[in-house]
DNA sequence: GTCATTCTACTCGGATAACGTGTGTCCGAGTGTCGTCGG
DNA sequence: CCGACGACACTCGGACACACGTTATCCGAGTAGAATGAC
């Protein structure tokens, strides 16, 4: 899995305790991780595309969360950042067998396949079932100092 | 996913169904899906490597299952090939981190780990869940003649 | 006819290339801000 | 003093290189079996 999905998933935890409606600067979120500035920037791109995070160019400009934390999954980043496709992809070799069909859709047809499948899916609800809100909660019960941290961190770097 | 994945559970599948003791050549387990043979070998080298199947050299050589389908999980094949390592890699970023301590392991720290962990966990106790002879008995009870048509396909391969 | 021996052909096994995707970087388009100048 | 205008600096956005892992291939080591010849 790519790297970047860990990125994104911290970014965006750090942008749930921005308060102020002020945008943050991708290159302020990344030097909070000693990241490539351009190498997140990219990645904070698919997320303003998949309407997770919002951007908003020029001076005071940067990105923020497009909605709720509530609203937005921990799948939601994961899809945004690896596509939609699910990690094992069917190439039904079946309808290459001696006695394959290639009328019939293996990938509903074939055990195998459904077999990953179930297991993908139990993975992606999972995943769907945590809300940002909910890893935010768990860090901040967990770690009460951590959103103080993160705003003193992030804003002194925007200055 | 590495494609080997699909082509290693399809063909230890059909190794399910051969019961004389011979072990079949990668060559004629790669014509029956039409893949390429040296590609194919190098993936059941892996599974030999993993002890799933095991193999003999020269004529009448080629590899059969090492243990019986009970005993072999569809997770243990996936194992082989793709590897032990998670999707989702921890790179620890909150190490650089402004509050970032570097004697923390926050591959169990970090929440955002944690979540990724359970969910992967789900999706491999699925697939350790799956032995090869519940597909097999699967694809047997809903496609009673693939036995003997996947026997008869590998039988005319090897002459 | 039987046995040992040699030869052959077959199969795995690892070393070796080609390709594609993820990783990383750079510069241009757009925009808000600040300073300046005129009224 | 106030407002409009212009230049500037900042930020995103997409286009451009690089690297690594997967994909694919080939040839050599080893071995079982068949053929051959001697006894």
């Amino acid at each position: 899995m790519s790297e970047g999905v860990e990125w994104a998933l911290h970014t965006c935890l750090n942008l749930t305790w921005i308060e102020d409606g002020r945008p943050v600067p991708a290159a302020v979120l990344a030097d909070y991780f000693k990241l490539p500035p351009a190498y997140l920037n990219k990645q904070l791109q698919a997320l303003a595309r998949s309407g997770i995070v919002s951007s908003v160019s020029g001076p005071r400009g940067g990105f923020q969360l497009a909605r709720d934390p509530r609203k937005i999954t921990v799948l939601d980043v994961v899809v945004a950042i690896e596509g939609p496709e699910d990690a094992f992809q069917c190439a039904q070799i079946l309808r290459d067998a001696p006695d394959g069909e290639p009328g019939i859709d293996y990938r509903e047809t074939c055990v195998i396949s459904q077999v990953m499948r179930k297991a993908e899916l139990l993975w992606r609800a999972e995943l769907a079932a945590r809300t940002l809100a909910d890893v935010k909660a768990t860090v901040e019960s967990r770690f009460p100092g951590t959103p103080n941290e993160t705003r003193q961190g992030l804003r002194s770097r925007r200055a």
